[in-house]
DNA sequence: CCCCAAATTATTTTT
DNA sequence: TAATTTGGGG
């Protein structure tokens, strides 16, 4: 959050603020660390008791205001850090808060062990009380890979068809209802019958039965499992009472149902509780702060039920995870949840201009499921620029405009860092990092595949959980036979029947059954082998440093080598993955500290230093701020998304118009939009037309640009202008040929060689050191060299004019213009001239396709066409086709088939 | 166990 | 369209 400007003295403020602003420690001055607070920000952080409810719109200081509310709690006496609760969504914003309060308070935050993301405070009280719930305080948490294979088992046990109700669906209905706080009994009828053959519940059930069983818990059960704790056990819940004199909630607009019902047990005290609590003295502090500040700030406080001094500190406008279960309406009744709350509008903003404000606060105008709230600035410059809006023809068009104007910032001296494309959909970030990687531009994408999500980390981590977890049998199935040892399913199948019959954990079983002679001898030699080492490296775990251990489990399970072994492209990466896997342990000091702080965490965090524009979507932007956005794809059906619309009616367009804010008020300096008139969905062109979110917003700060005026030296043309003219010149003009159909088609003929191949190309290759830049897949390079030939062709064409020039910008930005093109739905978009194609130099010159040629050594069959053979299965043939090693033989009997050269003999 | 062809399915994602 | 998952066959 933006640290941002101070607040001018304290002027324009009523008597009572200013006396309540000088109220300090000790008499009269305040402590520095108020000094920079505006006066909202500064209600908000010394109306200590009694509940509070900080609406912090964007860039407000949001995050300030929690860190100082915390050192001014600290700082007075108020409590010790130690009983403060102070719970953030993510692992980000709970680091974020400990550095910050690092820096007001000293080194007390060490002390501070109760600051944390909802998940990570669950999994604390949760080990506290394991017993309670039926596990043992060393529970593993599973994570989705391990989850969705359970759940595949025990619907397979249940005799279902599991293409017909596949796990991944049940996962998530069950995410749905641990998010609504519902255990198997509470969940409705209808949900209940709605998978499964109707058996849903007991499924769920069964699920829960089996993580008992496995000493595990997943995510939901991380908050599940201590809001069961607290309520049926009142002596333990009065315990966290006690503990906890201050909580304090980030993004409260996000909470699901379960962290309310969490939040609401440790928050809300019964009356009858109250009194076995006089005045918590036994804490060794008195509630009553030094200075003499009454209990609760007077003119807000209305004496209501509950008695723990809890801040929420959220915006209702930018609640855009309802999908994921949040509830907006935790926001929206805090006043009645808490009777006589205190609520702290911030309002003040000190990131973005008054034009980005303006767009920003006009549009969110439009939901009404809010609080209200208005941002204003102080900072004005006649200087400051519009919010603009561009229209481009398709999406590859809006991706070169866009990367053209970034250049151009760039040119004019600034970094690249201080920009990012935000998009409603990731599938839009594609022709941008197409795009970029033609242009060498640097960029980064945010979000995306994690490192302790990948194939190689997650078997590591199976090794070291079966290690530590000999009961762990999740982990163990994953890597009995990776890497291959000859466990194929029927010994696996074996092993399980053997462990069930015992109910014994599949390692304990397996000790048992290679003493038994049930497996066949190679089998059993190498279960066996696995048992061993597993006996070994366990005995090593007290005695070795985890980080050795784990290289030299890695080592002796084979797994290195099998990737070693491997000769495809991903594996270099893959083993240096596992590298930084054992560098990163080496922050913890034990294996099960490690395993935890995965589990909660599932990222890995790397300092990123180099220049470079971020690509996100809105959704992960959120929290975020840069200089310069682009908001790409506003178009109806994707933005607002059409599944929004469909599946959330009225709430679900209001969701999309929050995700609207959020991108707008990303800005601090200039935010752009773009839309195109055609789109390609799902391999489809469709026409699309300008999304209604921008006809919300304001006139007088929005200015609308023709795309090509900015840059290609067409000289600026107001709003309106010959837009008709042009398009028509654009609609009916273009001929046929051009269509990138055809395009294809002459591309695929063969017709065309590119010649600049030799780009530079700068992204990090595997993405193995950092988690921002993409993982490269291992098709990723091919995939670039196709769109730097493609560069190449159009290279003298990329100063002409483009199509850009005709994007049909018809003035005003509803008209479905390009609805009435006078071509059919299904059928390409026709462009200009120019881009790939001119028409001058006579035809499409577009290269697409493979341009490294799949080279490999080829084996030279010793069959050629027209040789008779002889297959085992299909007979006599006549080869039609020889293929290296393969032949497409026509067989007497059985007709074409393609084979393998080993498997015919010749006649 | 590996390879290929057919089928499937295409918001947003943290913990 | 294109990426991914699955099932059959070698």
């Amino acid at each position: 959050m933006s640290d941002s400007p101070n607040s001018p003295p304290a002027k324009g403020l009523s008597i009572s603020q200013r006396a309540m602003a000088a109220r300090g420690p000790a008499a009269g001055a305040a402590p520095d660390y108020l000094a920079g607070l505006n006066p909202e920000q500064r209600l908000a952080v010394e109306t200590t008791e009694g509940p509070v409810l900080v609406l912090a719109g964007a860039g407000t200081g949001k995050t300030r205001v929690l860190t100082t509310r915390i050192a001014h709690i600290l700082a007075t006496g108020r409590a010790y850090p130690s009983q403060i609760l102070a719970v953030t969504f993510t692992n980000k914003a709970a680091r974020e808060m400990k550095t910050r309060i690092g820096l007001l308070v000293g080194e007390a935050v060490e002390g501070m062990p109760w600051l944390g993301t909802f998940h990570s405070i669950g999994v604390k009280i949760l080990r506290r009380h394991a017993e309670l719930v039926g596990l043992k305080s060393n529970f593993t948490i599973l994570d989705t890979d391990d989850q969705i294979r359970l759940i595949k088992q025990l619907i397979q046990a249940e005799n279902l068809d599991d293409k017909r109700w596949p796990a991944r669906t049940f996962a998530n209905l069950m995410d749905g209802w641990k998010n609504k706080g519902l255990t198997p009994e509470k969940i409705p009828e209808g949900d209940a019958r709605a998978f499964a053959n109707g058996r849903g519940r007991e499924l769920y059930r069964a699920y829960q039965d089996r993580l008992v069983q496995l000493n595990a818990a997943d995510f939901g059960d991380l908050l599940l499992h201590p809001i069961r704790i607290l309520s049926e056990h009142k002596d333990i819940l009065a315990d966290y009472h006690r503990r906890f004199r201050y909580i304090l909630v980030d993004e409260y607009q996000d909470t699901n149902v379960a962290q309310y019902l969490w939040l609401r047990l440790l928050a809300q005290r019964p009356k009858t509780e109250r009194s076995t609590l006089p005045g918590d003295t036994t804490q060794g502090r008195t509630a009553v702060a030094p200075d003499g500040t009454p209990p609760r700030s007077e003119p807000l406080g209305g004496g209501g039920g509950s008695e723990v001094n809890v801040c929420c500190v959220g915006d209702d406008d930018q609640s855009i995870y309802g999908w994921r279960g949040a509830e907006v309406d935790n926001i929206l009744r805090f006043e009645k949840d808490f009777p006589g709350a205190a609520v702290v509008r911030l309002e003040r903003n000190y990131r973005s201009t008054a034009h980005i404000l303006g767009a920003a606060g006009h549009l969110i105008a439009h939901n009404e499921d809010r609080l209200g709230k208005t941002l204003f600035t102080e900072k004005s410059d006649p200087e400051d620029e519009k919010v603009t809006v561009t229209a481009a023809w398709d999406s590859e068009e809006e991706a070169r405009a866009v990367g053209e104007e970034i250049e151009q910032l760039q040119r004019k001296g600034h970094l690249l860092n201080d920009m990012a494309i935000l998009v409603r959909a990731s599938f839009q970030m594609r022709e941008f990092e197409d795009r970029f990687v033609t242009l060498g531009l640097n960029y980064r994408v945010i979000g995306g595949p994690r490192f302790y999500e990948r194939l190689e980390i997650r078997d590591a981590m199976a090794y070291l959980r079966c290690i530590c977890q000999p009961a762990d049998d999740l982990a163990f199935e994953r890597i009995v036979n990776t890497p291959k040892r000859g466990l194929g399913d029927a010994a696996i199948r074996l092993l399980h029947d053997f462990a069930r019959a015992r109910g014994i954990p599949l390692l304990a079983a397996a000790a048992e059954l290679v003493t038994t002679d049930e497996l066949k001898p190679k089998p059993r030699a190498a279960l066996a082998e696995v048992v061993a080492n597993f006996t070994r490296w366990s005995d090593q775990l007290s005695t070795m440093r985890h980080t050795d251990l784990a290289e030299m489990v890695l080592d002796e399970s084979g797994y290195t080598g099998m990737w070693q072994n491997d000769r495809s492209a991903e594996a270099p990466g893959r083993l240096e993955n596992l590298k930084e896997l054992v560098r990163s342990m080496d922050e913890y000091e034990s294996l099960p500290s490690f395993l935890e702080h995965v589990a909660l965490v599932m990222d890995a965090e790397h300092a990123e230093e180099l220049d470079a524009v971020s690509i996100m979507t809105l959704h992960s932007a959120k929290g975020l701020e840069f200089e310069t956005v682009f908001l790409p794809g506003w178009e109806e059906g994707l933005f607002p998304h059409q599944r929004s619309l469909d599946e959330g009616g009225r709430s679900g367009l209001e969701e999309e118009r929050r995700l609207a804010y959020v991108g707008l008020t990303r800005g601090k300096k200039r935010v752009k939009l773009w839309f195109v008139s055609n789109r390609r969905i799902h391999g489809l062109w469709q026409s699309t037309i300008p999304s209604r979110f921008l006809d919300e917003l304001p006139e007088e700060h929005v200015d609308v640009i023709e795309a090509s005026s900015s840059y290609g030296g067409y000289g600026a043309r107001g709003f309106g202008d010959y837009g008709a003219s042009r398009w028509d010149q654009n609609a009916f003009s273009a001929s046929s040929y051009q269509t990138p159909g055809w395009r294809r088609a002459q591309a695929a003929s063969g017709g065309a060689h590119a010649s600049h191949k030799d780009r530079t190309v700068s992204y990090d290759e595997n993405g193995a050191t950092g988690q921002n830049l993409r993982a490269r897949r291992p098709d990723a390079a091919s995939r670039a060299d196709r769109y730097i030939a493609r560069d190449g062709g159009a290279a003298g064409a990329e100063r002409e004019p483009t199509a850009f020039d005709r994007s049909g910008f018809a003035g005003r930005l509803t008209e479905p213009f390009s609805a009435s093109h006078g071509r059919g739905r299904n059928e390409p978009p026709r462009k200009g001239a120019g881009l790939y194609s001119s028409a001058r130099n006579g035809g499409p010159r577009e290269i697409s396709g493979e341009l490294v040629a799949k080279s490999v050594a080829v084996e030279e069959s010793r069959f050629g066409v027209g040789d008779r053979v002889f297959h085992l299965k299909f007979g006599n043939g006549t080869v039609a086709v020889v293929e290296g090693n393969k032949l497409t033989v026509d067989f007497d009997k059985a007709g074409q088939k393609r084979v393998l050269d080993g498997f015919v003999d010749a006649i």
